[in-house]
DNA sequence: ACCCGGTTTTG
DNA sequence: AAAACCGGG
């Protein structure tokens, strides 16, 4: 262990690559490397990648090492339940001095990372970590006032105005020297079981993951259908877009080599008047600026993967309805466009941006399940699943964002289906029981002449089921939801007024949306007038399936303006705000298991983080209940839980999240003007 | 210059 | 659904 004494670990996580490293960088030029990535699942709680996610991430592991190993060096892997003991395990062993990574904005990462800072640096150990993920930190880009923007748009502009650019990406390193990796065994790393190994080889066919592979589709990609991203991103058929986002999830390639790439394609046609070309560059850099702005929003309201960032749903009454669900999982909803991509999810494990937003706008409006249900569901099957990007997206087709959609509007996926379908082609693709029906009738198989449904084979109800819930019906349910949650609203404020509520402990942040645990539970069974259904409407839309929740305070004020004074030259490593207290504030009711969990926190930021209590929640609440069928699309897939009433997590709604947002827009909460 | 109505876009 | 956009009149 010692000859190679002053060695630096370089601790590899969603960065697996070697070129434009600046983690691996600084190893390299501090002498001897010991490359690391420690597997410890259990850490992030409910969010154990699903059965896709984790068939990449193998892969990708061993593209790196083979990478490494032609460089000098090679991969070493730990199985753990606590990344900061084994990297203080893997310190002690190589007899490293300086640990090097490249940092993440998740929640959950960024309290881990906090404290492998503290605990290392504590042991004497040099610790430094770098931008590798982003084009630019999240507390570089701020507003005139220096807070954090809160629309996308003003975000991105922002973004593309910076006074300097971002760090142009670094090369790989010519060779690495290699501590003494034999200091330190390897574990050998599980991520697959026998079931899922028969469905993970079909992957193979269609995805190659790994940084090279990466490199491959990012050049393929800007020489070919970039030019046309604009026109085509409207199909349903993915043909056009970059299928980046895997590699991109898993740091394969560097988000600003991308963006380097790009810009030299948009100088390029730019100057020769190529409008459409530079109109597709500015669609795809957008898309980029929306991934920068998932981790934006993560890092400054580390709850958004979990609570809605505005309040104004905080009384919506959610259905919860486990029949609707199930449906749409298994695409089988009576909505061919809807069908067609849950197929798709269910069977490749990707779905074009398009109809993602179809999917999952149907499942909030129509169907009116919690978005958490479905965020997790996400989570589960994509391949690219990514729980800051999917966090926002789901946020802005609930309408919880500044800048979300009108929670009020309704799509018809019949005329979406016209729209990114026009010819049927994706759903005849996805949905072969309806592959005979002209394309008149293919988006809308329930007006369908008797006639031509026979010729076609399709007998509604039986191989092909018809709508859950008709579109006008569901016009009018979510019309009457939004009166209910006015009179929960207003009959939350006139119980504040009164003094009868307890408020929240901190003044100025329980104003507008109190949490009101009486009316939770009065409601909590009362059927839904109209609802024929039989479907349970409930207020908390923060449930999901077996998720228990453990809140740690964290104390950020100083810190936060710190990072929002600190420029260019001192940035902070780790963002030093993530001062995870010891205290936790669990306050259990009993009543039907809920949990309340009180937030004392009176400073003006968000700052509260919350972790997963890992041990409860994995196994069942990720892959458990999900089956292969051979040959068979339709997924098998059941809840995490069935159970929902014991995973309400108090305080909700984001008073916390929100309570910036409420604070610099004071009338966002007015927003959704209904009336 | 300005208004109108249809169309497109909307993170 | 609402706002921005556009091309006449």
């Amino acid at each position: 262990m010692s000859g190679s004494g002053g060695c630096s670990i370089v601790w590899f996580r969603r960065d697996l690559r070697v070129e434009d490293n600046p983690a691996l960088a600084a190893g390299v030029r501090s002498g001897a490397v010991i490359a690391v990535f420690i597997w410890a699942p259990d850490e992030e709680g409910p969010y154990y990648p699903g059965r896709v996610s984790r068939w990449w991430l193998k892969q990708s592991l061993a593209h790196l090492d083979a990478s490494l190993r032609s460089l000098g060096t090679s991969l070493i892997t730990k199985r753990s339940t606590d990344s900061i003991l084994s990297l203080a395990e893997v310190v002690k062993s190589t007899g490293a001095t300086h640990l090097f990574f490249n940092r993440l904005y998740d929640p959950i990462s960024l309290v881990r990372d906090h404290r492998a800072k503290e605990l290392l640096t504590a042991q004497s150990i040099v610790v430094r970590s770098f931008n590798a993920d982003l084009l630019y930190d999240p507390w570089e880009i701020n507003d005139a006032h220096g807070r954090p923007f809160t629309t996308f748009s003003d975000f991105w502009n922002r973004c593309l105005s910076m006074p300097y650019d971002p760090a142009a990406p670094l090369l790989p390193p010519k060779r690495i020297t290699s501590g003494d990796v034999l200091s330190c065994p390897s574990d050998i790393l599980v991520f697959e079981d026998e079931s899922e190994k028969g469905s993970n080889a079909l992957l193979a066919r269609a995805w190659s993951p790994g940084w090279s592979s990466a490199d491959k589709a990012l050049t393929t990609f800007i020489n070919g259908p970039l030019l046309e991203y604009s026109v085509n991103r409207k199909k349903a058929d993915s043909a056009t877009t970059s299928f980046l986002s895997p590699h991109l999830h898993f740091g394969e390639v560097s988000v600003r080599k991308v963006f380097h790439l790009i810009r030299i394609k948009q100088v390029l046609w730019a100057n020769e008047g190529n409008t459409a070309g530079e109109e597709s560059v500015n669609m795809f850099l957008k898309s980029i600026g929306l991934r920068e702005y998932s981790r934006y929003m993560s890092f400054n309201h580390p709850y958004s993967h979990e609570r809605p960032l505005l309040g104004d749903l905080k009384f919506f009454p959610w259905i919860v309805n486990e029949g609707y669900f199930k449906a749409w999982r298994q695409g089988r909803t009576g909505y061919p466009l809807v069908d067609a991509g849950m197929r798709e999810l269910w069977a490749t494990g990707w779905l074009h941006d398009r109809i993602r937003v179809v999917v999952s706008s149907f499942f909030v409006k129509v169907l009116q399940l919690p978005w958490r249900w479905g965020m997790k569901y996400f989570w589960d099957t994509l391949l690219d699943a990514d729980l800051e990007s999917d966090a926002l997206g789901w946020q802005y087709i609930s309408g919880t964002l500044p800048d979300g959609r009108v929670f009020g509007r309704i799509d018809n996926p019949q005329i979406e289906g016209y729209k990114f379908d026009p010819k049927g082609e994706y759903v005849r693709r996805w949905l072969p029981e309806l592959a005979r029906l002209p394309t008149e009738w293919i988006h809308h198989p329930w007006d369908t002449p008797q006639s031509v449904l026979q010729a076609a084979g399709v007998e509604l109800g039986s191989n092909y089921p018809l709508p859950i819930v008709g579109i006008d019906a569901a016009k009018v349910r979510l019309q009457e939801a939004l009166s209910e949650m006015w009179q929960q609203e207003a009959a939350s404020r006139a119980a504040i007024e009164n003094g009868t509520e307890e408020g929240l402990g901190d003044s100025f942040e329980s104003a507008p949306f109190p949490f009101l645990q009486d009316i939770q539970m009065e409601v909590e069974h009362e059927p839904v007038r109209n609802n024929p259904a039989a479907a349970v409407r409930r207020y908390e839309d923060q449930m999901v399936p077996s998720i228990s929740s453990l809140l740690l305070r964290v104390e950020d004020e100083e810190t936060s303006l710190d990072l929002r004074r600190s420029t260019g030259n001192n940035r902070p490593e780790v963002p030093t705000s993530i001062n995870v207290g010891p205290e936790l504030h669990r306050e259990a009711s009993n009543q039907g298991g809920l949990q309340t969990i009180q937030n004392n926190n009176t400073l003006p930021q968000l700052n509260i983080l919350e972790l997963q209590n890992a041990e409860e929640s994995t196994a069942e609440s990720s892959s458990g209940g999900r089956r292969e069928r051979d040959g068979r699309i339709v997924p098998v897939w059941s809840p995490p839980s069935s159970s929902y009433s014991d995973q309400f997590v108090g305080e909700q709604n984001g008073l916390g999240s929100s309570s910036s947002y409420l604070r610099s827009h004071p009338q966002s909460h007015q927003l959704m003007n209904w009336t």
